[in-house]
DNA sequence: AAATGGCCTTGACACAAATCAAGCCGAACC
DNA sequence: GGTTCGGCTTGATTTGTGTCAAGGCCATTT
């Protein structure tokens, strides 16, 4: 829980990092539909070339750190981040898993409110906020994009903040599992068993739960038949009465 | 807990439901530079005068209910609304207390995805969604404005989910006292006194406790000489050791 | 193939907060 | 001026989740 990884070095050359090869355009990029790139136009995705940079890490390194000056904003192409808080103790709650397609940096913040760390082997286009600004400033539909990024930022956080505060453990899990489930299907991983990359102690600092909790309501949840534990993931059996749990 | 209040009826006449004079314009309010209305010009307030709709409401008033059609976003000119979701069993979350100069409305959704209730008498503009949309398309200040405002609504999202997530009941009675002190101060109403418009049971569904921990909490940090309990208020005391305790 | 270590599960017990219950206080009302 | 009622506090008890502890499983290393 307190292994942070390897600390990015941003001084870089380009590619010096990499452990895959570059992705060689925007246009062909296969998550563009997915992603904040949707909102560009033809002209638009080439100078947008100029400006990203793609980069790929392995599982733990940390991509940025909470207080630390934010010079670049990301999409993610493939695999997953966990982004997360610690209180001064050691505490961790994470904030959210980024996955293919999402978007860090909606907030445009100068510094970072939160620590990315890829859980899983991870592909991501990096774009320098300065110039990632002046292109809002010019391009309103951008603008506009980002903004409605920024208003399902805000749902999200909301129905997290509901499970938090008054969903009991089984509720909790439920919820994570039917939502998890949902953001993988709009990226089109069609699969009846859902990934897990996270670890039990991710899920747990997610859900604001120990993991000993967390590993004792999957059991619980399993033995009910509402879902069977396959490895790296979950497969779901019983969606209704999931979702009614869920739901509260 | 349960007690919703009367329901606002949007087909009434201009001032037939009002319970205090108009403003009589966007130039002359006192909350103007406050709220988003600061990054509008003199031309624009004049024309942003058109299509705002003054009104004042007692406590208890639904201004709007989660799941209903969003016709109008709010900039909040006097009082403090409760703003929650309730689970199906009657269980209550509130999302957050919206106090003068807040604006309702940041993600733009066309369904409100939260319930909008007086907790005492309030003033509030109301302006049409549909007006405000274009006006947003037309003003990239504006946009800009606004996007900033869901940036901080999304910032204290996610401190709300570390609060909510990891923190014990001591910790969220201090962080609650301290960050409502801090937004009263930015609104200048300079007190030593904190004023709570709100119930403990607000709090409670506000901290996700139940109102018994909440009283029990404040009573504690009264006992050690932290805070003092005063009608209608509390007086903090030790901010620094507050401060502290809020922190983790 | 034995040893190591990470991750997960399960059991026993502890504790913080929830629940249940009673009573106080001030405002509103007859 | 007594009664009622809502909001708040405090005490006793329960309970869901946390903490502590042990062991299983699997991948990696030696």
């Amino acid at each position: 829980m307190k292994s942070m990884g390897p600390i990015l070095q941003d001084n870089a050359k380009p590619g010096e990092r990499d452990h895959a090869p570059h992705i060689a355009n925007c246009s062909t990029c296969t998550t563009r539909h997915l992603s904040i790139c949707a909102a560009l136009g033809h002209e638009e995705l080439l100078t947008f070339d100029h400006v990203v940079q793609h980069r790929s890490f392995p599982a733990k390194t940390v991509l940025f750190e909470q207080g630390a000056k934010a010079d670049f904003v990301f999409s993610v192409s493939e695999g997953t981040i966990r982004l997360f808080r610690l209180l001064p103790d050691g505490r961790r709650q994470i904030i959210g898993f980024a996955i293919k397609g999402d978007f860090l940096g909606v907030a445009m913040d100068e510094v970072h409110e939160y620590t990315a760390e890829a859980v899983d082997y991870i592909r991501v286009c990096r774009i320098p906020r300065a110039g990632f600004a002046v292109m809002l400033d010019e391009k309103p539909h951008l603008m506009k994009k980002l903004h409605q990024l920024a208003g399902r930022e805000i749902h999200n956080s909301q129905d997290q903040i509901v499970l938090l505060g008054r969903k009991n453990a089984e509720e909790r899990v439920a919820a994570f599992l039917l939502s998890f489930r949902e953001r993988l299907a709009r990226i089109a991983t069609k699969s009846v068993t859902i990934p897990l990359p996270m670890s039990r102690q991710d899920i747990a600092d997610y859900l604001g739960l120990t993991i000993e909790t967390v590993s004792r309501t999957i059991s619980k949840l399993a033995r009910e038949k509402l879902i069977v534990v396959v490895p790296d993931g979950i497969r779901i059996l019983d969606v209704d009465h999931l979702m009614a749990l869920a739901d509260g």
